[in-house]
DNA sequence: ACGAAATCCTAGCACCGCTAGACATCTGAC
DNA sequence: GTCAGATGTCTAGCGGTGCTAGGATTTCGT
């Protein structure tokens, strides 16, 4: 039996393999870079091995998202544990979620902009995906109460205007200059 | 002499053609479904005069994104033209933009969320972009005085936020039913 | 009417995501 | 220890993509 252990462990490890090195290939080059021959030839495998162990492509780009999800989870929360004042403390997760998304592009890409089928808004989404929009969504919710704003709208909006500003930026629709003062405005707004 | 002039017509005919036939493929089937193969013999041609006319089908692409640009701007315009107060005539501009998004996903796309080679805030844009910008900027920079507001990140920051609800919402990442309070947000913040 | 020039198409390149079927390896009962 | 069968992996290939070289055809100016 414990044969069978072995080789379900040895599947797990190469299963975080290829998902490792579709995220690194696409820090490094972008997605378009990452295709299923180059991905193959990374991990030192022929490419039907990638699809043993997703249904195709997009699964393995879901499944960057899912493990990006999970860290900037953990670092919007971070960034509002220790700020009392609702207001400051919804600022900082904006700064926070503007900070992971310039730091890492295309892991932002793989969570909010690549046409993926993960769900998004259903009770069977994958926990890392409630766990990221709670981060937001309860910091949002807290300010809105002070400002005196309906807490779905208000959060949605927040969000909106946060991923709006990731994106344009990212196609150099949005002045540079103009970072500090659209963030001023955010702050001043929400 | 007059020969040449009947020719540069045709092909003048021909390439609107083209981005015509790109404009409604991409509105019945999506970007997906425009391929240069389809494209071709939509148009009643073979590949290669795609090639003799644009420099790739992400020119096409840009092409489609001009034209739209221009239908935007009118639209927006239009609804600022006659409300008097600041605020909401930004707030009429925001529906109007929500509202064009809407109607015309793929053209959308072709300007905002597309990766073109579209120079955006550079001066040698195209004049339809600049003019759609202004459309959104003006009314915006209205706004922001009557707030006392800084102009600049405030109307980036505007925009940002009817992107991001404009994208996000394309995906299914916010709940439809708070398609109002967002917009009622919107316009209570902005 | 005829050579030159402009125009267009056929055929093909290298790449993509994905899969069928052959091949090798390992497993477990005898 | 042997050997059928399960398991795993690879080679080769399908239909598709954007794009282009080179030849055929039509049109033009003389």
């Amino acid at each position: 039996m414990a044969i069978k252990e072995r080789r379900a462990r040895e599947r797990a490890e190469r299963e975080q393999l290829i998902v490792r090195a579709a995220r690194e290939l696409a820090e490094a080059e972008g997605w378009d870079a990452v295709t299923t021959r180059r991905l193959a030839e990374r991990i030192e495998y022929s490419q039907p091995v990638l699809y043993s162990h997703f249904s195709g492509k997009d699964a393995i780009v879901a499944a960057v998202a899912v493990e990006g999800c999970a860290e900037l989870a953990t670092l919007l929360r971070a960034a509002a544990a220790d700020v009392a004042d609702p207001r400051e403390a919804f600022a900082a997760v904006a700064r926070a979620y503007l900070d992971f998304a310039e730091a890492n592009p295309a892991l932002y890409d793989a969570i909010f902009t690549l046409p993926s089928t993960l769900p998004f808004g259903t009770p069977d989404a994958p926990a890392p995906l409630h766990a990221a929009f709670a981060a937001i969504a309860e910091p949002a919710t807290r300010s809105a109460k002070v400002s005196g704003h309906d807490p779905g709208g208000y959060t949605e909006l927040a969000w909106s205007a946060l991923h709006g500003m990731v994106t344009l930026a990212r196609n150099g629709r949005l002045r540079p200059d103009l970072d500090q003062p659209r963030i001023d405005a955010f702050t001043a707004v929400f």
